[in-house]
This record gives structure tokens, sequence and C-alpha cells, in this order.
DNA sequence: TCATAATAGCGTACGTCGTACCCAGATCAA
DNA sequence: TTGATCTGGGTACGACGTACGCTATTATGA
């Protein structure tokens, strides 16, 4: 019921393994894992039966292992969903041929793609990403969404909010909706049921009148589909933020 | 580690619970505990040691009773976070001095409100809101939000977009803001140390210049707090809403 | 007045989880 | 061949949410 912590284990562990610190021992049997089928098995399985699902024990049962096998390859299951969060974010092929478009474009770009990720990764959003750990994919993203900023006569500082914005309002929007959906699939009840059943004890609340605004509302106001949802809002603060480029901008 | 989820239980006591559908029975003993009680200590609890530290057994210290008694009142944890999302919602009196004012004045107020909320409540971003349940306090508020955008000539899927947007943007930042700092809290390692732990790897990542913006950046980027990113990004927001809004006013 | 139905408090127990600890078997250096 | 070192994983412990059922308390109806 609550948020899982990304980088609630040990940090310089967790770096070590992102990073592929990692130097085969000459003696001892061969390994019949590695890592990276870890990792895979872990984000596969969140994908499929979402992360209440995902413990220690049914990764190691997808790998047909035994469950303490893993912490040969992770110190535990922090570390674990540290290294699922950096999994996600690659391969970063497809952003290369956005070099060197317009900034705005390419900021709609990554907004759509982070947008994107949410949705073939619903679990994401309730990992609590509370310290941004550093991967070599979560980079090289970031790393192309300062690119598409350079020459625009904005300080570093301002570069960086103005991702983080964008980044922020998605991410926000992706919690509301992607979650909803999720909800919908793993509960099995509808839209349609969840207002049904809210139905009866909400109109009674209505016909006291403390709420003149919500009660003259129009049925169907809610039913607005995520990419709606995103794509009505991000225009205008792409907009402002445009103007705020420009007001930056070198004459 | 992970999220919890807000309405995972019976929706129907749920919404009973949230509406005060109780009517004390002639005969039993008379009861020690209340749902409010409950609600509070659990609240209170969320707020001092943060949500990990919340379970059935800890409310239930925290009241000096017996574990189980807590199930006379609600029919699980689920539910109890329902309630006390609920809860965090209200008193709502002081929304009431700012009913007449101009709506984006309103807006900007709502946004910093939701911050402050979120500030005294971070664990209310782990709770897996995936379906608003409404209840007497947020549907004050929503329908506070609502009224200060009437006479704009705004749809009202319009009026809602407006203010989800504004609410998903807050949201998403004070998923980054709020939970960093709390971890800096709880686990006791300083952003400096965080930084420290990562510095030596990241340098050698550099080096191979892969990452060429990323390792231009001043060093001080991310020494921004939250209140300066919520405004950052607020400000364009606002002024592209303001836009559409204008564009929809009636001439 | 008193038996009875209804309710409150809660002890016990079960199945889940993350993971500490330890040992057996495999592999290579000496 | 012997010993060091490593992998796989069994067992067990203390947390968790909560189903079940018992005891004590209360108001009602006889």
């Amino acid at each position: 019921m609550t948020t899982a912590y990304g980088g609630s284990g040990d940090l310089n562990r967790s770096m070590a393994l992102l990073w592929h610190g990692k130097n085969r021992p000459s003696r001892g049997p061969t390994p019949t894992l590695s890592l990276e089928r870890i990792v895979d098995a872990a984000v596969n399985l969140a994908d499929r039966e979402g992360l209440a699902a995902l413990s220690m024990r049914s990764v190691a049962a997808e790998l047909s292992v035994g469950t303490m096998s893993l912490y040969r390859y992770v110190p535990g299951k922090g570390e674990l969903l540290d290294l699922m969060l950096d999994h996600v974010n690659g391969p970063v092929e497809e952003l290369e041929g956005h070099r060197g478009k317009d900034w705005r474009g390419t900021m709609e770009f990554i907004a759509r793609a982070t947008w994107e990720m949410y949705n073939q990764h619903p679990w994401l959003l309730q990992v609590n990403q509370a310290r941004p750990i550093l991967g070599p994919n979560g980079l090289a993203a970031f790393d192309f969404a300062l690119a598409s900023l350079d020459g625009l006569g904005l300080h570093d500082r301002e570069k960086v909010a103005v991702i983080l914005a964008i980044d922020h309002y998605v991410t926000g929007t992706a919690r509301t909706y992607i979650l909803k959906q999720q909800a919908v699939e793993q509960s099995g009840i509808t839209d349609e049921e969840f207002w049904a059943a809210q139905g009866p004890i909400i109109e009674k609340a209505f016909a006291t009148g403390a709420y003149p605004e919500v009660s003259r509302l129009e049925e169907d106001v809610f039913n607005i589909d995520g990419e709606e949802a995103l794509e009505f809002g991000l225009r205008p603060l792409l907009d402002g933020l445009e103007s705020f480029v420009n007001s930056k901008r070198v004459r």
C-alpha cells in the first residue's frame, strides 16, 4: 500500500553495481546467474504483476533459483530497485535521432518519452526515488536534455530548472492517470463501477448544498484520458517556458 | 520501499466511514476508542516517523490499545489510509478568506497550500492515491478551486483541467524535493555526503567524455531548495494557463 | 430482576515479507 | 592433492496484515 524506497541500501554498493564494478574472481564455481539477468527478471515481473508482487522470493522463482542466491549479486531489495530504475532508462539510441532539433520540440519529445516510460513501467511511480542514483542510462538521458538547451543564453541552473519543471509536470500527471489505470486493471473495478458505488453517498452530500460548484458539474468532466490531460497542461507550460527562454536570449 | 495503496479496501466501507455513517448501537460496552482518535493517531505517527513506521501494531501502541481493537473501527489498513488522506485536507476555514480574489492569485494560493500540505505530511506522496476517494474535506477544497474559475468562460472540463494541471505540477515537484528532504532526515546522510560518495565513480564516468554536458555543469546547479524549484516552474505554467484563459474569455 | 442478545477489547495464530547465518559442493592456485 | 575461495541455497527470525474466536460489558425484553 505504500512506496518502496530506492536508494535505501548501501549507496556505494549501488553505485559500484550500476557502473559494473565487477571483477570475476578467479576461484570458485562458475555462476549460473548474473546481475543483468536478475534485474531483467525483476523488471519483467514488476511490469507484469505490479510492484506489490515483486518480492525477493518471486524474483528468485522467476529465475528458478533459491531466494538467497540473489544476495550473491545484490546486497538487498533497495539496491535491486536502484538497478531497476536505471535499467528502464535505457537503451538510449533513440535519443540520438533527435539531436540538434529545436529545443521546444526536443522537450516535448522528452516529455512524451518520459510518459511512455511510466506507461510501460507503472511501478516506477511507486518507487520513492528520493535520491537520484546516477546510473549510466539516466546520466545519458540527462546529458541529452541539457544539450538541447545549449545556445539559448540560459545559465546552468536555469537549464536544469527547465528540464526538471517539465519532468515534474509529467511525473505528477502520470502519478494520477497511470496509477489509476493500473488500479483498474489490478482491482477489476472499472471507473463506472467505482462512481456508481460512490454515487448515492455523494448525491446526499450534494443535496446539502455544501458543494455547489462540484454538484453543478457535467457528468463527463472526469472522463479525460491520461494523454489528453498530459497535452492539456504541457502546452501552456511550454508556452510559459518559451517566454522565459526568449526573455533570456542574448539579443 | 514502495507505495501504499489508498482505496484498496472495501470502497463502500471507506465511503461510509468518511461520511460518518455511524449510528451508535444501543447495546454493548461503551467504546474507549473512536474513528477520529484512530485517524488522528495514525496521522501523527506518520508525520513523526514516516509511513514505513505506520503499522496497525504501531498505531494501536500509540493509542495504548490492542492491535486488533482497531479493526472494530476500521476494516483494514487500506481504509485507514483513505481516512487519513481526507483528514489532512481539513480544516477548510482558511480557504474562505480567499474567496472572490482573482483566479490566478487563488491558484497560486492553492498551489502553495498544496505544497505546504505535502511539507507537513510527506507520507502523502507515498500513498498511491489511485482512486480519488471523495471525502468531505477533499470535496470542499475542490469546490473552492472550481469557484475561483467561475466567470472566465471556461467549460467544466477546462476548469477541471486547469486545476489538475497545477496540482500535477506541484505534486511532481513535491515528489522530488520533499521526499529527498525526508530521506535526508531519516537516513542521516546529508546531500554533501551523498555526492561525496558518488563523486569518485561519477568522475571516472565523466573522464570517458560520454557525458560532455553534465560534466561541464557548475557544481552548485543542484543546490536548489524545493520552494525555489516550485516557484520557478509555477510562474511559466500560470503564464501559459493565463494565455489560454484569455483566449477563451468571452469578448 | 434476570436471562439474553449485541457489542468492545484483544490474544493467538497463520501466511507473507526481507534477510542473517551457515553449510555443502564446486573450482582453481599452490 | 590440499586449501582457499567462491556459489547456491536451506533454515530461521522478527517484522507485517489480519482471520478467528473468546471474555467482559452493556441495554433490552421477559
